[in-house]
DNA sequence: GCCGTTTTCGGCCCGACTGTTTTCAGTCG
């Protein structure tokens, strides 16, 4: 039983709740248990086992009950008493646009609606406009909820959302003027995914800005368009969200927008007891507005320092800030050089010197050629032989950029043995060792063989240790926890693969691995010299894991970082 | 259902926009 079955079940239970017409706070506070508990560092299992459930934020008595029968029995049967009744298609529609869940609940009474087909062919009938408060317009926006939802839009990869953001906001500069713009919400909180794209801008003439943003050539509709607010579904594929807001208030939108809702929901309690309001308007003391033009007034008028939007998920930031004890997450400046690209030896599109060139542009020190093994066929992976030759060849280069470490990704077969016998693998500065088949393994399988492999004496890394495609290809099942219990005994390190579509280790396996004290090293796995630039993704899912810069190997200088790994070899 | 240097009971974040409304409910973020 995972951590995310867990969460799952628990919004699963504000969803009937919310139908059921139940007391909106109680729905809330399954929901904030729902997102403590997917953000847990640690497996729910074994906190259950210590009896410290009803330590964590958000779950009290009630919940933490549920939480024992549930991974004890895997059922739930207050779960089982409330959906009784509720076809198991109404919970869907929730996830419809325009849909929530009073309207859920009323289409279910009035019209016998059980699922999205009903829904359709009630639309199609026109029999929602026989509801009170329907009318032809909600109508047809259900009707295009409906398709939506059937399109099923999957939510945007990180690296595709941020370029997408940054053009939006140099088409609304180029197009009016604005004192300050940003790009908020998930994205600005550098989640893996991303929804709808939120942009911020501060104007002394918001029409102007409105007027910029729906027309630019990339919209492709307006959705709505207020006079603060409006939204476009943009050519690529996304809607973006634009809010125009003064410039006395952008600091307090910004902050507001940027969410996430859990942490805005507990700042604002906290400013309740303290007798203030917390709007996106700003801090007030009854009308008096007292913060407001940036971030860091507003938190300063709430007592606290100011909280970097990766953490800002009510997983316990709030709580350090009030102490003092917020960390100084790693910034990309940290990264001394990339650990982990390939070369035109296997996949990747151009040579060492190129690469090492493109990285001494960077500002980096070093890099590490780790193409890939023999069994990785389809990558052009590396025969015994052609790796020897690879080896001497690099070593004989003297490149004018960053300095080149002689290092591989080698194939943990699915026993956990490795592709390269050991004669090979000491030659080696770096040796990542990454899973790239037998995907479908049990979670013993999986967790056996990145074991055996993180024992070994001369792997270094671990690569993208879930093996994940993001949208692609779901994680191997493994057990994080063993994994980092004996990278730390072997002084093994795990990678943090910067590639949007891997980021894996992801923000929760980060913040387990570096409060474990495990070693983590952030890489591209670049296959050209235009990848190098995708670090930022890796840093910002080490920041959203609460990383600082002494737990990352590839922070350290060269000659430091040298001494670190021929510690381990002298084990 | 959770939670407490004002509270173990009575609170629980706040506002824009839309569509349907003569004053507001529902959805969204």
């Amino acid at each position: 039983m995972s951590n995310a079955d867990v969460a799952r079940l628990l919004e699963r239970i504000a969803d009937v709740l919310e139908i059921r017409g139940e007391n909106a706070f109680k729905v809330r506070a399954y929901r904030k248990a729902a997102s403590v508990i997917e953000s847990l560092p640690e497996e729910l299992e074994k906190i259950r086992e210590r009896g410290e459930l009803e330590t964590l934020p958000g779950i009290g008595a009630g919940i933490a009950k549920k939480l024992d029968e549930y991974l004890a029995t895997g059922h739930l049967r207050y779960y089982d008493e409330i959906s009784s009744g509720l076809p198991e298609g109404l919970i869907d529609l929730l996830s419809v646009p325009e849909l929530g869940p009073k309207t859920v609940a009323l289409l279910h009474e009035k019209l016998g609606v059980k699922g999205i087909d009903d829904l359709e062919r009630a639309v199609n009938e026109q029999r929602l406009q026989e509801l009170p408060g329907f009318g032809p317009k909600k109508e047809e926006n259900i009707r295009r909820g409906i398709a939506l939802f059937r399109a099923g839009r999957e939510r945007m990869l990180l690296g595709d959302a941020l370029p997408l953001a940054e053009s939006v906001i140099e088409r609304v500069k180029s197009g009016a003027k604005v004192a300050r713009i940003s790009y908020a919400g998930s994205l600005r909180r550098m989640r893996e995914t991303i929804g709808d794209i939120d942009v911020l801008a501060a104007s002394a003439n918001p029409e102007a800005v409105m007027e910029a943003f729906c027309t630019m050539p990339e919209a492709e509709s307006v959705i709505e368009r207020g006079h603060t607010r409006a939204s476009i579904r943009h050519a690529a594929g996304a809607q973006v969200d634009l809010r125009v807001l003064s410039p006395e208030s952008y600091g307090a939108a910004l902050q507001y927008f940027t969410g996430s809702k859990q942490h805005n929901i507990h700042l604002r309690s906290l400013a309740v007891s303290a007798g203030l309001k917390v709007s996106e308007y700003g801090v007030f003391r009854g009308e008096k507005l007292i913060a407001g033009r940036t971030e860091e007034d507003v938190y300063e008028a709430l007592g606290l320092p100011w909280i970097p939007p990766e953490i800002r998920e009510d997983s316990g930031e709030i709580e350090a800030a009030r102490e003092g004890r917020l960390p100084k997450l790693l910034e990309l400046k940290d990264i001394k050089g990339d650990m982990h690209l390939h070369t035109v030896d296997s996949d990747g599109a151009d040579t060492a010197l190129e690469m090492s060139a493109a990285a001494g542009r960077m500002g980096y020190s070093y890099i590490c050629i780790s193409d890939h093994s023999e069994s990785s066929r389809i990558a052009r992976g590396l025969e015994p032989k052609r790796r020897r030759q690879q080896i001497r060849r690099l070593r004989k280069l003297d490149p004018p950029g960053a300095a080149i470490l002689v290092g591989a990704e080698v194939d943990i077969l699915p026993d956990g043995s490795l592709d390269y016998d050991d004669s090979i693998l000491e030659q080696l500065d770096f040796v990542i060792a990454s899973v790239h088949s037998a995907f479908k393994q049990s979670r013993e399988e999986v967790t056996r063989r990145l074991v055996r492999a993180a024992s070994h004496p001369l792997v270094h890394c671990i690569g993208h240790p879930s093996a994940r495609l993001i949208n692609h290809r779901e994680p191997v099942d493994f057990d994080l926890d063993e994994l980092i219990a004996v990278c730390l005994a072997h002084d093994t390190a795990l990678e943090v693969n910067a590639h949007p579509q891997r980021l894996d280790l992801n923000d929760v396996g980060c913040r387990a691995a570096a409060a474990a004290g495990v070693a983590l090293v952030l890489s591209t796995d670049a296959h050209s010299t235009t990848q190098l630039s995708l670090m930022r993704f890796g840093v910002a899912v080490a920041r959203r894991g609460w990383v600082e810069r002494g737990a990352v190997l590839n922070a350290l200088p060269l000659a430091r970082l040298r001494k670190r790994l021929a510690r381990k070899r002298k084990g």
